[in-house]
DNA sequence: TATGAATGAGTATTCATTCAT
DNA sequence: AATGAATGAATACTCATTCAT
């Protein structure tokens, strides 16, 4: 039944033109596994959806990933992967210590927004107790090397008079992801609650308000204000 | 089963105990479907689970809330008010602006842990792009005055030259709110790829930083921060 | 708990108003069941429905006739004794035996055009095999002395020459129903398979048509049509 | 349990047998569906037991018919063409007028006895206020060209003297119609409230009287019983 | 290998019927 | 006696998953 296929004429043997579909294929039901789950929680995802959306069949899906549980795990990988290869771009070595800060910062702000199916994707592993992560948590993609680099950051600045101490890259990254994050990610309910609508002006006031913060909290400064609460209390 | 009540006395009578046991009911419903939606998303969230964790019965619920959409409105309804009345017992008007905003910020963050499921409420609700969120967000339960507080608190500290000008309530909410939120919301994802588990001593720790960072931003200063950028571009 | 009622300023006991609101009650679901049933069919018929356009509460129906079926048998049995009165009106005694029997017809296609729930409630009963029908088929109120007025008319015809022999009242008003109700009761399928609108033009001239197929059907005559299949054969 | 099916012979291939078996579950689900609607009416059919009856699981119905309504609409539409084919082997072309007359009221009174579903799909479907025969009213299929096929026979009567005129196809055929409809619809009724068994005897007393009543209203005779009533008013 | 077709096990929702007052 | 409230048992419909080819 299987069709004989004649050598492809641009080189590629067979064997490697079914190596090629099958990750052409896979590619895209991971594309539209990420925009179904994405775009529905796990729960609401359609394996139907999925195998539409990509033009893949049903158990081709089931055949290449297994159960809809191992797809989302594919596609919930896949999704810090892309993250990832896109953080690669970000140049945090070159320059100064507090223009590294800044354009940390712009980076992750236009990579939420440019990526909105990550952020709906790490909601809905979060929503899940994040029991998928927590599977392929260790295979080295998910893992982000940021950290390490905003440790270089970090001592350069410190080193030259720029930052304080006491900080670690874990606490500063989540506070730069928090801000950067939540308003994009809360877009609907902000505005709902506050009035406030999340477009690209806000988001370019809020950047700017968000480097103000963070490099603030960086310099060393005169300190006073974080005993505040220790004299209050 | 039946709990002992005792006879009303304020003249009200009959009727009494099956408003109250509607009443009861209705709580245990909403309740249950919280959890229930926070747990798993709307997609994901069983009306059978609803029933059986609240001890109504499926046509109970859905004789008092119509239907799974509805339900869910209402839960996430209650949400909102649960937290409204929550933030009431917050002092913004007699503490120093100082203060104030060092209270908002350990408010926010306890108030975050201590109701997990509102964050995950606020979540789901996002993830389905604020369809609901939109609904009801005429109901005057919904709207926080917090707004409206917390700009007397800047009008304060403007007019002592603690604070500077220049921010709005709103932003400032936003800031604060998404460095509570987003390492609670984010715990697990957090802890799978930055290896921190988000736990006391982390966010007491966080606390600290997110009213220095706060604080910082609103403070007047020399202002050299927040131009790095210009010169930067 | 049952408030104490004052003798009735009408001279009727407390016994007796009890005894007619029962009636009265009694009365308004029967006509409700009657509506609800006959637009619905049984399967399609709601309790809920017939509690709510009869104003009595759902345990009341109940407590009055037991259950959902014994509460359709009722109403079929309550739809003939209707339609029973209805023909008590009807004079075939004193009219000469081709009146009598043009009156009947025109009775006949009136009484089904102004009791369309009757037609509606027979078309039920036989869907439902008259499984129902035949459980009260004994009652002195369902079977109609018409068949035996009929006969009355038959002959005198017979006697007075007008009507030949050979026809038995049940045939004849079989054939008399027959052309009364299928216009009727098919008026939806008719209009859309032959695009005739059965209204009230329509049924005027089919009436005629009717008077006439039945007088005509009656009428001694040469004989010859009826034979003619004999001679096909 | 799958039947040999013999290798094609007009060329297709492949996909033969599913489009055949798609046929064949087709068939089986819509006679399965026309017993059980005609059977319990709209709400009181179970798509539970057209499933059983068919052997097709429930899903595979909903996919190939969308939903209850929609299985309904196909079972109704087929109930109308089967009855079409079946008209097709009425022969009104050949025979006399006469003979056409009466050869078209055996065949519908046998067609009806024969297919008892057809009647009670129509009787369910008038019950339903016909809402669901309009939307297919125009698919023509359902439209009969019995109509036409009856003008003629008319046509030919009249230029023969055998008939009268003023007589249109649609009321002559809703005559005959009724006239073999009525007593099969309401066999049930019939038999409780009069008595009568309306078995293959009393249908064939019937289709003599049926025969000469239309005959009798078609020939033009002397025309004294249609006066009848104008002397009467 | 690839897929149209098929289904077991749910899932939201309804309804006849009964309870508690 | 009368009813608002409650529910067991369906009922229409769906979905992740597998079969047959």
């Amino acid at each position: 039944m299987s069709r004989p296929t004649q050598p492809s004429s641009d080189g590629t043997s067979r064997g490697e033109t079914r190596t090629r579909d099958r990750q052409r294929t896979t590619r895209q039901i991971l594309d539209a596994a990420l925009i179904e789950f994405s775009s529905h929680g796990f729960g609401g995802a359609r394996v139907d959806a999925i195998a539409e959306r990509s033009g893949a069949s049903k158990p081709m899906i089931y055949s290449y990933f297994g159960d809809k549980d191992a797809l989302y795990e594919a596609a919930l990988r896949d999704a810090y992967v892309q993250i990832r290869e896109g953080e690669r771009e970000l140049d945090l070595e070159t320059l100064s210590p507090v223009e590294s800060i800044a354009s940390l910062v712009r980076f992750t702000l236009l990579h939420y927004r440019q990526n909105p199916w990550f952020i709906r994707m790490l909601n809905t592993e979060n929503l899940r107790g994040g029991r998928t992560v927590r599977l392929i948590a260790d295979a080295a993609a998910i893992q982000s090397p940021l950290i390490e680099r905003l440790g270089g950051v970090l001592a350069r600045g410190r080193k030259s008079g720029e930052f304080r101490g006491g900080v670690t890259p874990v606490e500063l990254y989540v506070s730069i992801a928090s801000l950067c994050y939540f308003p994009i990610s809360n877009a609907h309910t902000l505005r709902a609650v506050f009035g406030c609508s999340i477009d690209d002006a806000w988001l370019s006031k809020h950047e700017q308000d968000t480097i103000r913060m963070i490099l603030g909290y960086l310099t060393p400064g005169p300190e006073q204000q974080e005993n505040s609460q220790e004299r209050a209390t």
